[in-house]
DNA sequence: TGGGTGTAATTAAGCGCTTACTTAAGCATG
DNA sequence: CATGCTTAAGTAAGCGCTTAATTACACCCA
């Protein structure tokens, strides 16, 4: 407890200078492996811990990435709900960058603080991975005129910035062409997320694409939107039903947490899925395999796409002036009952890259 | 990009001192109202932020606290399914950090590399989270004569230290006492995750409380265990099965997810939840209400564990001569199907803390 | 014996902030 | 008009490391 002992205690103690100790610690070179003994048992005698303010003046380097996420269901309703994917994104994170010796910094954009967090963090690290709209544009690059960032996951961001996501769109196409050719369903809807959602938007767009290859009408806009939440599937399903005199024959949703809200609404509706009705998520969160019918859904490489932004980031950092990388990692579509199909196949298409 | 700026910079820009402008930046007082504005202008003309590492130097803070958590399911098999609890942790610990102004480091300790690992992100925070058993005693004392240092889950650990911990035991004896008092089971077996694991042992012993307390015959130790994964259950059950003549009327389950396992065990062995074999689990995961039968389990306030943890590591920080703090957070059991209940009560029990 | 070559170690100049101390200026007071 | 008080600003000494430049020394060879 109490005080952190310096170098100079350490030097003190081992009899050398402090410039020895730094590099003893450093793993240099340019001293006798007594010199090194004595210098760490030293060390260990005063549990000396240097620090990294010191070493990051003297380095111009904090060891340090940050994160920044926005923060889905603050205090609300379903908070229980949404994180599964940011928390993935996270796991990656730290794993990528304790692999390469530094350490990440989290931090969630309450909406409201936004800018001030950006910036409070920004000065704490050597860079930024920015996932998904936690950011204005105008602060996006205005910290980038000091560190290095990228962007995780938000295409519409992705200009000027390196850039790391994976292939919703392909994805959506890969599942709705599956409904399509596999089960022969025509009548098809799409229950979107936030409208104003990147995911949304790129997963509609896939939605469109599938049908407009099989000669399908294509759409304007989604059949119904609502938040990323049971509550928000329920409700959007509610909505759905109510608009139509015959409910679609499959519905591809947003994202599953939405999709089990469905899945309620319409069991309450006395419609059976998918003999009535055929559903189809996003993300293979873990209730999906468990809720029966378990879900068909695409799966996203959440670990990968923290691991990867992180690894793009440091690289960039390392060498500031190579050219813009662009990252797209593919989805799965992971086939299950709600679509319809009785057993898994051998294995499941994938989405184009 | 490129080149930080400096406080140099800003001050020669604006004309004042940097002193003047190291005021201006944090809020402090004996400036003008234009001088503000100027000091304020030339720093976002120049996109400086101010580099945290000459801040912590000069005022013996660097502003970020540290998590450090065990990495379970180290790309193994299981390994999308243990998060849950850290997950919810970290969001905790990042609100409880951004609300005071700080900002939180995440590390995952891989088994192997803990030591390093520990001293590394020891240099770069004020003050560390250890969440249950990622740390050894020995460096755990180690790294605590430099900084503070709160226990976060490990009860076993937390001597010397500050704590915070959900009542595991508490939560445990209140669902044995409902599985005996209101259902009247009296073969009652527990099946335990990791054998050394401190939330294991705190369960089982609240488990034996509720068997004592009804003068039912107490176990020495759990009748199975295996690791807190569905594999793990699955396995547990398996092994319980075969042990046994006849099944157990009900099996208090270690977490959630070994109780998925367990009850696709019993499934395969055409047994019926809760009418042959009645189960319960613990935590809460997103998955126990959509299983069927939806699972009665104990529920811990892990975000809140979180936040707390942080905001004790917080004040000791502020204020290191205090005396230890010890925090134990109430659990709450959770009925639903798995238990034998056909209707959920009008509130649940809670566990003594 | 002297000069070259390595290796082990030290010296000291920063890195970019904060802050105690000091100065300057404006203003009210007796 | 000298005195003191308040407020706005500047000066400069660190904070604890790293690292380029330098020194000290041992060794080898002609």
């Amino acid at each position: 407890m109490a005080t952190r002992s310096t170098i100079y205690a350490v030097a003190r103690r081992s009899g050398v200078s402090t410039a020895t100790v730094s590099r003893v610690m450093s793993d240099g070179t340019g001293f006798s492996t007594e010199t090194r003994d004595r210098v760490l048992a030293a060390a260990t005698d005063l549990g000396w811990v240097p620090s990294n303010s010191a070493r990051g003046l003297a380095t111009q380097r904090s060891g340090i990435v940050g994160l920044l996420f926005p923060d889905l269901g603050h205090s609300g309703e379903a908070e229980k709900e949404s994180p599964l994917y940011v928390d993935e994104v996270i796991r990656g994170a730290e794993r990528a960058a304790t692999a390469a010796g530094d350490a990440v910094l989290i931090a969630a954009t309450h909406s409201s603080s936004g800018r001030d967090l950006a910036f409070s963090i920004a000065s704490k690290v050597d860079g930024l991975v920015v996932l998904a709209r936690s950011l204005s544009a105008a602060d996006l690059s205005s910290i980038s005129r000091s560190i290095p960032i990228v962007v995780l996951a938000n295409a519409s961001a992705r200009r000027g910035f390196d850039f790391v996501g994976a292939d919703s769109r392909g994805g959506a196409r890969a599942v709705t062409a599956h409904l399509i050719a596999e089960h022969g369903y025509r009548d098809l809807a799409f229950m979107s997320g936030p409208a104003r959602s990147p995911d949304s938007i790129e997963r509609f767009a896939g939605f469109c694409e599938a049908l407009a290859a099989a000669d399908l009408p294509v759409p304007d806009a989604p059949d119904a939107d609502g938040s990323f939440t049971e509550a928000g599937g329920e409700r959007a399903m509610r909505a759905l039903l109510a608009l139509r005199h015959r409910p679609p024959r499959a519905v591809v949703v947003g994202n599953d947490e939405m999709t089990l809200g469905a899945l309620a609404t319409l069991r309450a509706a006395r419609m059976r899925v998918p003999a009535d009705v055929a559903l189809t998520g996003f993300d293979d969160i873990a209730a999906a395999r468990h809720v029966r019918p378990a879900l068909t859904t695409v799966r996203q490489p959440m670990r990968e796409l923290g691991e990867r932004s992180v690894e793009t980031l440091l690289q960039r950092i390392r060498e500031p002036r190579t050219p813009r990388r662009s990252l797209l990692l593919e989805t799965d579509v992971v086939i299950r009952r709600s679509c319809g199909c009785r057993r898994r196949p051998a294995h499941a298409d994938r989405g184009a890259a």
